[in-house]
DNA sequence: GTATGTGTTGAT
DNA sequence: TCAACACATACG
């Protein structure tokens, strides 16, 4: 019986079952199956995802994924190393991925697809991330986690800060060690002082996430009188509301969200850490 | 029962 | 090599 290509209705059956015109073709493949548009990636029924690659005359399965961004992905991770590194992709590189074909060569063919398969590829491309680069820069760490189902993002801590009693008091202010207010945050007027006192130009705001994506802000600015750098307005909220304590200490990273949707997002994140003879961490 | 992945086909 | 599609079989 030949159906005419997109479904597997009877034609002469489903003419005599009634006079209506057939739902046009497009329409009901749809309904049936979205296409992807993605290299690599076909549906499922159930709305799931698949991901398959071709190579030696024969398909290799990846998976099954529910998102379709995911199973792309997949097909990504899996091109790299049976179609090389100049191959088509489904996202361009990004500073994350580019480090993939370093990862993948640790392993063997097989291996690559098992973690693909089974799932762990993606922690064990954090793991390797976040080992590499201690050794490839001090005092830089990479996390990498999935962000929902459409991305990655990637956090390079810039400096840590444990906080000191004066910190976390009633002077309402946090002391940026000033070698690293320099070279991570915005230049800010260390000799017009004259002007800073009443000028509004010089209200810096630096705007940082949590790890909750919830976001604060801090007036940063310089004293002259004490020669620092400090964040002043909204630093008191921060240490309230994750009650911070002398000795717990602060995180600065900055960060990268690659979402597959929206782009690419670098911004800066701020995480507390409560010190050892504190309670529960943050 | 549903989810997964293979068999198979026609197109490129 | 590729995706569309049907469906056998794995899975819980």
């Amino acid at each position: 019986i030949i159906s005419n290509g997109e479904t597997n209705v009877i034609p002469e059956l489903s003419d005599s079952i009634s006079s209506t015109p057939l739902i046009p073709a497009t329409k009901r493949l749809r309904h049936a199956s979205a296409v992807s548009k993605f290299k690599g990636v076909v549906p499922q029924q159930n709305g799931h995802w698949g991901a398959q690659i071709y190579a030696n005359h024969q398909r290799i399965w990846l998976g099954t994924f529910k998102s379709e961004k995911d199973a792309a992905m997949a097909y990504d991770s899996a091109a790299i190393r049976l179609r090389g590194v100049d191959s088509h992709r489904n996202f361009p590189w990004t500073k994350i991925t580019i480090e993939e074909p370093n990862f993948q060569s640790h392993y063997s063919t097989e291996a690559v697809i098992n973690m693909i398969r089974d799932g762990s590829y993606s922690s064990r491309f954090a793991d390797f991330l976040r080992s590499h680069s201690r050794t490839l820069e001090e005092d830089v760490i990479f996390t990498q986690m999935r962000a929902g189902t459409d991305g990655w993002m990637m956090c390079r801590q810039l400096f840590q800060k444990e906080l000191t009693p004066s910190d976390v008091g009633k002077l309402n202010r946090l002391v940026i060690p000033k070698k690293y207010a320099v070279k991570y945050f915005p230049q800010i007027s260390e000799r017009v002082e004259e002007h800073a006192e009443n000028d509004k130009a010089d209200d810096v705001q630096l705007v940082f996430h949590d790890k909750s994506m919830k976001l604060w802000k801090f007036r940063y600015c310089y004293w002259k009188s004490s020669q620092s750098f400090v964040f002043t307005r909204g630093w008191n909220r921060f240490v309230k509301e994750n009650q911070l304590k002398a000795n717990d200490t602060i995180c600065f990273y900055l960060c990268e969200l690659r979402d597959i949707a929206k782009g690419t997002k670098t911004f800066g994140m701020i995480d507390a850490k409560k010190g050892e003879n504190s309670g529960a961490s943050a």
